[in-house]
DNA sequence: TCATTTCTGATTATATATGATTACTTTGCA
DNA sequence: TGCAAAGTAATCATATATAATCAGAAATGA
C-alpha cells in the first residue's frame, strides 16, 4: 500500500472513532508497528492528529481553526461563571452589542437555543463563533483590524455600530472604580464601547474581581450608566448594585 | 496515446479510487514507469494530484485545507499553485481587495515579507490570517455575516468597500466563460465583487481549471474587465490572455 | 523535404520506505 | 517508590522507487 494512501486511511478511521491504537492500525493496514508509528508521526507533524502513548486521537477541526489565545485560557473558570450569570438576561428576538473581549466571547459560546437573536460585534472571534450558531444573526462592524486583539476598530467600526439600536450592550473593561467609572487601556476599544453604551437600552458590564477598584487611562462611562455589573465577587455598596 | 490524454485518464482513475500505483498505471495505460512518473509530476505541479512514493493519491478538497509544514510544501495543490503565481504581482505599499473565497484565502497566507500592504476583505478567515502578518494592515468590510460562507455581505459591506480604491482586486468565481463572462452562484457575493472590480485599477481572477467554461446565475463582469486570469490549465484563446 | 522540438523507454546512481533488532522511555500496578 | 510490561525511537539491511541522463522515435513546422 502506498504511504499516503495508508495515512489517509488512518485519518478516515480516526474520523469515525475518537482514538485508535498502533496495534489495531497495524492489523487493519497490514503494516508493521514501526511503519504505523512513522505514519502517525508524519500526521502529527502536519497537525492532523494527536499522538498518544500506544496510538493516536482525533483532533476536531474547529478547535484548530482559531487556536485559543493564552488570554482566553487563563481565568477560564471565572469567565465561564460570568457567562452563566449573564445568560438568563437574554430573550428570543433581542438585539445585542457584544465587545471583542475574551470575557464576552465566552458568553457568545453559550448563545445557543435562542431564536432571532441579532448580535453586533467588533470581535473577530466572537463573530466566527456566533456564525455557527443557529438562531443568531451576526453583524460585524468591520473597520481596521487591530493586530493583536483580533478586533475591529476605528471610524468605520463606530459608524457601523451607530446604525443599530440594541436591547443590551454586553461589555467588559480593564478597570471599574466608583469615582472614575469604567476604564479601558486602549482608546480605539474605548471609543467603540462608548458607542455601544449610547445605543443600547441597557448596559451589562461583565468583569472578574481583579478589575474592581482599578483605574486605567481611557474613561468609557460613569458607573451610573451601567445597568448591571456581573462579576464573581461581592461588590462594595458604592457601585450602586 | 497523447500525453494529455493519458494524464486525463490518470485523473479519471484517481476520481474513482483514492490511490493508484505507478505499476498499475503503467499496465493500464501501456506506458513505461518513467512516462507515468513524468505524467504524475506534471499533474502534481498543476496541483491536480498528490504524489506519494510508488504512486499517487487523489486530492480531496477538505483535507487540503491547510496545515502545511515546510516539508509538505513540496506537494502543491491547485490553490497553492495559483497563490504562487499571483504572488509576484504584489509590491510593497499596494492596496488590495481580496474576496472571501478559499482560493484567495490561500493567497493571503503568503502575504509575508511585504511592507505597508493594505488589504480590504470581506472574508472572516482571510482577515484573521492577515491579522497575524506583519506589514499588512487589514480592513474588514463588516456587515451581515453569511452563515455558511464565513464572509460578510450586504449593503454595509458594499458601502464600506466603496470607501477604498485599490491597486489590485483579487477575486475568484464559480464560472468563467468567454460569452457570459465571470459568474457566481450567490448574489450577495456577486454584488460585492462588482464593487471590488469597479474600485480597483487591475482585476486578477484566480480560479482552477474546473471553473473554465462554466456559467452560473449571477453575472459579475465581462471577461474584458479582467486584467489577468491566473489558473492551473492552458486557457483557450477566446479568453484574451 | 529536413531541421527542430517533444516525447519516450532503457539505464544507472541515488533516494526512500519498510520491518527487524535493540536500547531506551513511558505507563501502570504493587 | 520501584518494578514489570508495553510502547517507542534509533539504527540497519534490504527492497523498492525515483530522478537524471541519454539515444532513438514521433510529432511539428518551415
Amino acid at each position: 500500500m502506498l504511504p499516503l494512501e495508508r495515512q489517509n486511511k488512518i485519518l478516515e478511521i480516526l474520523e469515525q472513532r475518537q482514538a485508535v491504537s498502533v496495534d489495531e492500525l497495524s492489523a487493519l493496514l497490514y503494516s508493521s508497528g514501526a511503519t504505523i508509528r512513522r505514519d502517525l508521526q508524519a500526521l502529527e507533524n502536519g497537525g492532523m492528529i494527536r499522538r498518544t502513548h500506544g496510538g493516536a486521537v482525533h483532533i476536531d477541526s474547529n478547535s484548530m481553526d482559531f487556536p485559543m489565545t493564552l488570554r482566553e485560557n487563563e481565568n477560564l473558570n471565572a469567565k465561564e461563571v460570568l457567562a452563566q450569570k449573564a445568560l438568563p438576561l437574554i430573550r428570543d428576538g433581542q438585539t445585542l452589542f457584544m465587545d471583542s473581549s475574551s470575557t464576552i466571547c465566552r458568553l457568545a459560546r453559550h448563545l445557543t437555543g435562542f431564536q432571532r437573536i441579532r448580535v453586533i460585534t467588533n470581535g473577530l472571534k466572537t463573530a466566527s463563533i456566533l456564525a455557527d450558531i443557529d438562531g443568531v444573526e451576526v453583524y460585524s462592524t468591520g473597520g481596521r483590524l487591530r493586530d493583536n486583539a483580533m478586533s475591529f476598530g476605528g471610524t468605520q467600526a463606530m459608524d457601523f455600530a451607530r446604525q443599530f439600536h440594541a436591547d443590551y450592550a454586553f461589555i467588559s473593561c480593564r478597570g471599574i472604580d466608583p469615582e472614575v467609572g469604567v476604564t479601558e487601556s486602549n482608546e480605539t476599544e474605548a471609543e467603540l464601547k462608548r458607542v455601544y453604551i449610547q445605543n443600547a437600552k441597557r448596559v451589562v458590564l461583565m468583569c472578574d474581581g481583579s478589575k474592581i477598584g482599578q483605574r486605567f487611562f481611557c474613561k468609557i462611562a460613569p458607573v451610573e450608566s451601567i445597568w448591571k455589573i456581573i462579576t464573581n465577587v461581592q461588590l462594595p455598596a458604592e457601585y450602586g448594585q
